[in-house]
DNA sequence: ACAAATTTGTTCTATATGGAACAATAATTA
DNA sequence: TAATTATTGTTCCATATAGAACAAATTTGT
């Protein structure tokens, strides 16, 4: 005999909930970006706010603790956290803000950019593996609808 | 004067990151789906496992817990501590499968079913909210282009 | 039939996380 | 200028979370 559970189509809630869209952004969070966080941590041994820094920073010259939380839209003090460990590891560097003493300012060092050129190159396959159920076209309007919802996304308080 | 962070243009790393799509994915997820889990929290007092339960038992009649954990691809652990509490709450009933002793089915309650329409209310306005920002069409083009990628990530092993 | 492997649900433990409160500094307002 | 308000970064604390290991039950394979 068959698992009894072997039959339940589990995608049927896809279409079945209140809010099919909503959901199925939350679901490809909980089945890809979670696990993906997870995967850089287990594999490169930094957690989600410290990846972050190295992100931001690997993009940005120069950034404030405050700024990467804005960018990121993570709590201040998760980046706090980060940034010190982050320091230890010297992936960053830190400089006080001659112009305003409650601030330093954050930059990423050349050991950082090492390991952030490896966690990116992890990603991009990952983004890769994932879209490659949308055809070229498809990918495109993708593209374009999520930098919409993104940048509105960017707008809303916090 | 103004404040010198003012000026930075925070949606710059949408382009800029390696992997843009799912730089945005993992950006909505930040911004909207964690935050509205929060919101479900304060508001409701459910923590996200107890919410994925009443999902999926409003819409599937009869699931075990493993069920759920497969349905929303969350830890079983999470989904059995979460179990507990609902049934203490009196959200869900659970009545031992006389086919199998491992397992329970888990049914959601009366009680359950009222939560669950008061969170899906809130969390129906929500995505309102967010897709506001798209017009019908491009909103219809994204529920077909998320569709294929929640369908696909379902088929990904765990 | 019997041993090995799998499945379910659970507890234990370690850690990631976010909220609240805080001190120091800077900006605003009266 | 003085007083109030806001901002930055931090620590403390409570909690959500995932992994590992486990016992009990079931299924698989020989």
């Amino acid at each position: 005999m068959a698992r009894k559970s072997e039959s339940l189509d589990y995608s049927n809630i896809f279409e079945a909930v209140e809010f099919p869209d909503a959901y199925k952004v939350s679901y490809l969070a909980n089945a890809i970006v979670f696990p993906t966080y997870e995967d850089v941590r287990k594999d490169f041994g930094l957690v989600r706010a410290e990846y972050h820094l190295l992100l931001c920073l690997a993009h940005y010259s120069e950034l404030t603790a405050q700024d990467v939380a804005r960018i990121t839209r993570r709590p201040r003090n998760s980046i706090s956290r980060a940034v010190h460990r982050m320091l230890d590891l010297g992936f960053l560097k830190r400089v006080p803000d001659p112009d305003d003493a409650r601030q330093a300012k954050l930059q990423i060092t050349r050991e950082g950019k090492i390991m952030h050129q490896k966690i990116s190159a992890y990603l991009v396959d990952r983004e890769a593996e994932i879209f490659s159920v949308l055809s070229d076209t498809e990918r495109e309007s993708f593209r374009e609808l999520i930098r919409k919802l993104a940048n509105f996304a960017s707008t809303l308080k916090r």
